[in-house]
DNA sequence: TTTGTAGCATTGTGATCACATAATTGAATA
DNA sequence: TATTCAATTATGTGATCACAATGCTACAAA
């Protein structure tokens, strides 16, 4: 009945750099870390309440995925600023591998993936309505990607999470300006539309089309905060700046 | 006439962690770390006459880039295996990034990167009449990516350099079979001619071909290996392996 | 008030150690 | 000869310290 020792939880345990490097990621994608600041590896780790080496290990992982940057000079760390050219590059980007992985997901799509999909895209309508934008962004990143991985092909699916990474921080800066109105047409249900007919193309024009139409407003936004680029600077901290 | 100091170096100073990383990169793509074979920090550490810490970086790095990867189970590093999945994979990314960089690239290209791009390609020629795989190899990296560099993206250029990395290891199996024999044809000619002439789509072609060309040999040499696949199993270490 | 400079705090990097766990070895047993 | 099991070795992870370099603060001189 009673096992001798939680033996099985062993193998489970979840590294700590591994936590750290979901905890960055979900800061970045959220804004909680702005785009352009600086940060370190001690006071991340403080923050974290962990100790300095599982940080230094999320970071080289964020690094080589571009979610974080080095200033060569410096040596010092800091989050890539949101520039249109940046933004654009991601775009092309996105734009050829999802759509890709959605049809190649489409081909083989099960009814268990379709079903979970939709229970998914239910959820983010209900983020949408009331709007919650953590709800709405954590079921969008949902949606994409179980339908993604459904895909069976990691070498494709780890460019785009690399390029989610990536975007997470101009998404911020959307909902920032207009919260989860007008967010225009619903190409989920074009998907999962194509899903069930085993419609392939069909799948795949709805998520470039998802896509496109998410990156515009992310463009409008950025164009207008390239347009008063002098407003924050607020940094001035005042020596004791940790506590609470 | 003498500069007091030599300051300006203290800034350049490269990395150990960085060294390492170029050493662990040009080992995995010329095969001198076996696909499929395990790696330790250790082992790595010693071989490299360096500390097992700036090996934990470069190597947190190449796990981001999925040129290493780690048994969940075991926790322990090795090289992934060349399948013709993975390639396939990797063929297809490579087919929509790399032609789209050269077509960014043509659109700007100055009379100096022709220039450079003819001298590697000359140097490519000589490796390949010498049957010099390494010279071969290295010109042929520094072709693609002078070009890629010019189309000034460096999301799409980072993402490249990704892909080369973990075909890295493909390319030596096909070298390991021919060397530098049956090549066909020079496509880098091509796509210097659409340089010459601002002719992006002509560029574009160009890459793909050479792209293209290249992945169906390492597909046809990948395919002969996996039909006998229980050949190696030749490690089993006496002990002492460390002291050269 | 402005400028220069010395002192201090912070940063990334690298080295070394401790720990839990997995693989390997080697001997004892059937 | 084949098998089982205990002991040793090897491995990734995390913690702590040292160090060189940079940024910042505050004080002093004009």
């Amino acid at each position: 009945m009673s096992q001798l020792k939680p033996r099985r939880a062993l193998s489970e345990a979840v590294a700590v750099h591994d936590q750290v490097y979901d905890a960055l990621r979900l800061a970045l994608i959220t804004g909680k870390i702005a785009p352009g600041g600086g940060v370190s590896l001690r006071s991340l780790a403080a923050e974290l309440g962990v100790s300095p080496m599982p940080v230094r290990d999320a970071v080289r992982r964020l690094l080589a995925e571009r979610a974080l940057m080095i200033n060569p000079a410096n040596k010092r760390l800091s989050v890539p600023s949101l520039t249109s050219e940046r933004l654009a590059q991601l775009q092309k980007a996105r734009l050829w591998i999802e759509p890709e992985l959605a049809a190649l997901a489409a081909a083989k799509a099960s009814p268990t993936l379709i079903q979970t999909l939709e229970q998914i895209d239910e959820a983010l309508g209900i983020g949408v309505q009331t709007g919650d934008v953590d709800q709405y962004m954590a079921s969008n990143h949902a949606f994409h990607f179980t339908l993604y991985e459904a895909a069976g092909a990691d070498v494709l699916l780890s460019i785009a999470g690399g390029l989610w990474l990536q975007v997470g921080p101009f998404m911020r800066v959307v909902f920032g300006r207009l919260g989860t109105a007008g967010l225009g047409a619903d190409w989920h249900v074009e998907a999962l539309e194509g899903l069930r007919t085993g419609n392939a193309e069909k799948a795949r024009n709805a998520i470039a089309a998802d896509i496109l139409q998410g990156m515009d407003g992310m463009r409008e936004a950025v164009l207008s905060d390239e347009a008063k680029p002098a407003l924050p600077v607020p940094k001035r901290r005042t020596k004791t700046s940790a506590k609470a």
